[in-house]
DNA sequence: TCTCTGCCCAGAGGA
């Protein structure tokens, strides 16, 4: 099946979903051009019906393969989108924002260059200031206008702890801002005035509602009656479209007909009081989100708060339908930004942006400037079919001047890579089954809890944060893969309560779920049903975009890395430790050395030495940790300031555990939600809490406090990193994390350190292509071409000499070796083992036997009456089905901690007792792609410390090169006998 | 052919 990855379900109704299957334009004479659509919403691809395109809705880029949705009517099969009535929303589930749109309308290419590279926008005194007037404003309009109550509140925030950060980064004083927000609160009382309650009779203005209207009723005088929400956030899937709403309010409109009453949306600015058909457009654009939780507002309000002047924005047929043909090329353009060409049918390649406009004034101040000529150099300059502004022509020259042809080659292949990467992503996950899938059905995968009510009351834990308790309506909770600390999107189970409010799980009960969620849903009627839906949205592939962007970038810090990382220049080392080693640190470095073996002290040595960077392989149970856990003493100890990430928030917290042993203090990033339990006293969010951090001055002694930082390689886009520079980055995890992440953190530091073992498991690419492109190539791997930076941990403390020897054969080449004599020979202690050999030589059947038996379709290695503890075994195995099975069966035992998981969850850790299931038993083609991979094998079998068993069936498993090779081994070795170090035993059949 | 982690986010203004 060749299923475009974007493939969505297609259904009828409300959230009605078509598929393209033929477009064909129709030009008669003397008419206008009409597209006339095939379309089909039956899986079948049956029952198709028609779509006539008309009055330039025929300009959407619809092409066959696409999902759109329909607004209007079908009469009789045909549904006829024209001036008058009736939007064609393409790839509806792809949901744009507000903002997004409006900005397309001076330049669309801009638009679309910030869905992928969103932190270029790195913020300014004028956005943080918007933002703190927005809140002010939001809140003494839910709460209270009156003069000192404002202030009071202004202080609050401006001398509060939630705006610091951007503070420090802006390099901003709360003085300066308060003085600036001052000058605005005189006008949000004049508006207060104008329009709150008894609105002042000057108010009045010329407000459309629909077309039917006489030209006297036109003029209105606007009260704001109640104020419903701020900050709604609406995903419409109907439109395509999703925003938050800065105040949703009841106005009533006087007019001399009468009286009318809407809920309608109100936009604040603080800026300009443009009237700007970008800032009008958004407003329309609120109007029809609106459409999915009430009747249609049909006009909204454009409230400026510099001058307390309230424009009104009435939603158009006209204005709607040109938004929402704007909204279908930027959706065109993302959904489209691959091709298959022509020729080799099997690769993709980058499609062109939307053209670069020619208006040197607006690129003067565009935050996607860098980009725009980046893309427009390294990927549209080949192609033919792009015409280019003439004029922009050397400006694009001069601005990408410093880069080399690699560089650009390197830019484009990765942003191939990303952009599959990120389609594979969507299809498979996204938001859409949130909208598309009934709770029901979507419970069954476990990403889901559905019929819940809220129950107690809703606790306000610190600022924005509100814990909320949802209690299944009856029955408990199905089995869920929703744990505590995922991210949770909260909707009301009937339609337009889609997306309510996000935030995380604090708790699963049997029937209860509590969570911490960035708004309070209090408001909702009581008998409100929700449901919780594990969110996983693509927030991840930003970082790796953003970083391909900052890599090519004119700094010196970006030039530096593109040498040592594209174009693979020698790391350079200096010769003597005596530079880099003050005298009085000696004596702290030489005790520390002491506790390390051989290879861990070499590894030290040439990370001091080196002036660009080290990588240090870690073979498996060579003390990674301890490594790297000694490299951070002795750093800090030569008074060199040190950056520790590594991917995943445990790796990272699993160093500074051992670290807080130690008198290093250090600083630990992140969200404390994520934070191991024992770190979060080192967080960021801790401390300032815990100082009552108030003050900007008081947070930048915070930053500095520390000569060590720690944070994932996705955090650091925290604004310390603006302002400052370490000396040394220590990566760990390095061969799992994506080139390009792992990137992250290395802009922030003079040296890194990588640390991992390419033989171990590559980082996760999902789409096939962007995997043969090179994709799964992480840094680690990339540089270790360059030997003279490598340095190898080969000692090991975790495997007895026989298990060690398999993966020795397999991988190492011999170069493991065994930490010390009681490591080599170390075995599993059974205290029992004596009795149960007896009882086995006792009985006809024993255990041993009914594990071989043909007639024992399933079984489990029983080995509690040897008297080890459960905690000790962890059962392995490639695929999640078997360890779903083994768990089911498990689940009846008494006192069970036998960890059952995956070889890739697996890896890292060990275990005194390791079983691994291979379950491949078949003689068909299908090998499958997992148990190919060598370096899964070799995680699988150096988890154990002093016995691995492993099940499976030999002629099955010999298909697999890196398996033959194993077993070949074990046969020689004879490693097939009960009780050995190792054991393999023969079984067809097994679970 | 079935392996899965990371992140707050849409909008804060500027011309």
């Amino acid at each position: 099946k060749t299923e475009p990855s974007n493939y969505v379900g297609v259904k009828n109704g409300l959230n009605n979903r078509y598929r393209v299957l033929d477009v064909s334009v129709i030009q008669r004479n003397g008419s206008d051009p009409e597209k006339h659509l095939t379309i089909t919403a039956s899986e079948s691809l049956e029952n198709t019906q028609l779509c006539i395109l008309r009055n330039g809705w025929e300009s959407v880029p619809v092409v066959p393969g696409d999902i759109i949705h329909l607004e209007g009517e079908c009469s009789s099969g045909t549904w006829v989108i024209n001036q008058q009535s009736g939007y064609l929303v393409l790839y509806p589930d792809l949901l744009l924002s507000g903002t997004t749109i409006s900005n397309s309308i001076r330049c669309m290419r801009r638009a679309v260059l910030s869905e992928r590279f969103k932190g270029s926008e790195s913020g300014s005194r004028q956005t943080l200031i918007g933002t703190i007037l927005h809140e002010i404003f939001q809140q003494s309009v839910t709460n209270n206008l009156a003069r000192e109550k404002v202030e009071e509140l202004a202080n609050k925030i401006v001398y509060g702890q939630k705006y610091l950060r951007e503070m420090y980064h802006l390099n901003l004083k709360q003085m300066e801002i308060m003085q600036e927000v001052e000058e605005y609160l005189p006008s949000f009382f004049k508006w207060a005035e104008d329009f709150l309650h008894n609105p002042a009779n000057q108010n009045k203005m010329q407000l459309k509602l629909s077309s039917h209207e006489k030209p006297e009723d036109l003029s209105s005088k606007i009260e704001i009656v109640d104020i419903l929400d701020i900050e709604e956030n609406i995903w419409s899937p109907r439109f395509g479209l999703k925003g938050k709403i800065d105040v949703t309010a009841r106005v009533k409109i006087h007019r001399q007909s009468g009286v009318q009453s809407r809920i309608m949306p109100l936009e604040l600015k603080s800026g300009k009081e443009s009237n700007s058909i970008e800032h009008r457009s958004q407003v329309i654009l609120y109007t029809l989100m609106n459409l999915e939780r009430r009747v249609d507002p049909e006009a909204g309000f454009l409230l400026y708060l510099k001058t307390g002047t309230m424009y009104p924005v009435s939603g158009t047929r006209m204005d709607r339908r040109e938004l929402m043909k704007l909204r279908n090329h930027v959706a065109f353009y993302l959904t489209h930004s691959t091709y298959k060409s022509a020729v080799g049918k099997e690769h993709s390649q980058l499609a062109a942006l939307p053209p670069v406009i020619d208006d040197s004034q607006a690129c003067k101040y565009c935050s996607q400037i860098h980009n725009c000529f980046l893309y427009s150099r390294a990927v549209e300059q080949k192609m033919a079919s792009v015409s280019f502004p003439p004029a922009m022509v050397p400006v694009v020259e001069t601005e990408t001047r410093h880069l080399k042809p690699s560089h650009l080659e390197y830019f484009s292949l990765w942003y191939l890579m990303l952009t599959l990467e990120l389609q594979s992503g969507e299809g498979k996950k996204g938001y859409k089954n949130i909208w598309m899938m009934p709770s029901m059905e979507r419970e069954k995968a476990g990403d889901c809890v559905g019929n819940m009510i809220r129950v107690d009351e809703v606790q306000e834990i610190s600022e924005g944060q509100y814990l909320h308790f949802f209690q299944r309506r009856n029955g408990v909770i199905p089995g869920t893969n929703l744990l505590v600390g995922d991210r949770v999107v909260v909707s009301g189970e009937e339609n337009g309560l889609l997306g309510l409010a996000t935030g995380y799980v604090r708790e699963v009960g049997v029937t209860k779920v509590s969570c911490l969620l960035g708004r309070n849903l209090s408001k909702l009627p009581k008998n409100t049903i929700f449901r919780l839906d594990h969110e996983e949205g693509d927030f991840g592939i930003g970082v790796p975009f953003e970083n391909l962007s900052k890599l090519m970038r004119d700094s010196q810090v970006s030039e530096r890395l593109r040498n040592l990382i594209i174009d693979f220049h020698k790391p350079r080392f200096i010769q003597h430790l005596s530079s880099v080693l003050p005298p009085e640190a000696k004596e702290t470095v030489a005790n520390i050395l002491k506790g390390l073996n051989k290879p861990q002290k070499q590894a030290m040595k040439q990370v001091l030495l080196s002036e660009d960077y080290t990588l240090i392989v870690g073979m498996p149970g060579t003390g990674k940790t301890t490594t790297i856990c000694a490299l951070v003493r002795i750093l800090s100890a030569c008074g060199f300031s040190v950056l520790l990430t590594s991917f995943t928030h445990t790796a990272v917290d699993n160093i500074l555990l051992k670290l807080a042993k130690f008198k290093v203090g250090f600083l630990r990033l992140g969200r404390a939600q994520k934070v191991h339990p024992d770190i979060r006293k080192f967080t960021e969010e801790e401390i300032c809490r815990s100082k009552s951090i108030k003050s900007v001055s008081d947070l930048e002694e915070v930053y500095s406090s520390q000569p060590v930082v720690a944070t994932s390689c996705m955090g650091v886009n925290h604004p310390i990193f603006v302002r400052k520079q370490f000396d040394f980055c220590i990566v760990d995890e390095a061969s799992q994390i994506s080139q390009l992440i792992c990137l992250g953190p290395l802009f922030c530091s003079k040296r890194f350190v990588l640390v991992g073992d390419h033989q171990q498991l590559p980082p996760l690419v999902l789409n096939a292509e962007a995997r043969d492109l090179g994709m799964s190539e992480s840094l680690f791997k990339r540089l270790e071409q360059n030997q003279n930076a490598v340095v190898q941990l080969t000692v090991q403390y975790r495997m007895n000499s026989k298990i060690m020897s398999l993966s020795n054969m397999l991988v190492y080449e011999g170069k493991l070796e065994c930490g010390s004599e009681k490591v080599s020979n170390a075995t599993v202690s059974l205290p029992n083992l004596k009795k149960l050999k007896l009882e086995l030589a006792d009985a006809s059947k024993t255990w041993l036997k009914e594990v071989l038996d043909p007639d024992t379709p399933v079984c489990f290695l029983n080995t509690e009456k040897a008297g080890c503890k459960s905690s000790d075994i962890g059962i392995i195995s490639p695929y999640r089905h078997q360890l779903k099975t083994i768990t089911d069966l498990m689940g009846k035992l008494k006192e069970n901690r036998v960890e059952v998981n995956t070889v890739d969850k697996y890896q890292g850790r060990d275990k005194s007792i390791i079983i691994v299931s291979f379950v491949r038993n078949s003689n068909d083609d299908n090998l499958g792609a997992l148990l190919k991979d060598w370096r899964r094998l070799n995680v699988a079998i150096t988890r154990a410390k002093h016995k691995l068993i492993m099940v499976g069936c030999v002629p099955s498993l010999c298909r697999y090169p890196p398996l033959e090779k194993l077993l070949c081994h074990l046969q020689s070795e004879a490693m097939i006998s009960f009780f050995l170090h190792a054991v393999f035993i023969f079984k067809c059949n097994i679970l």
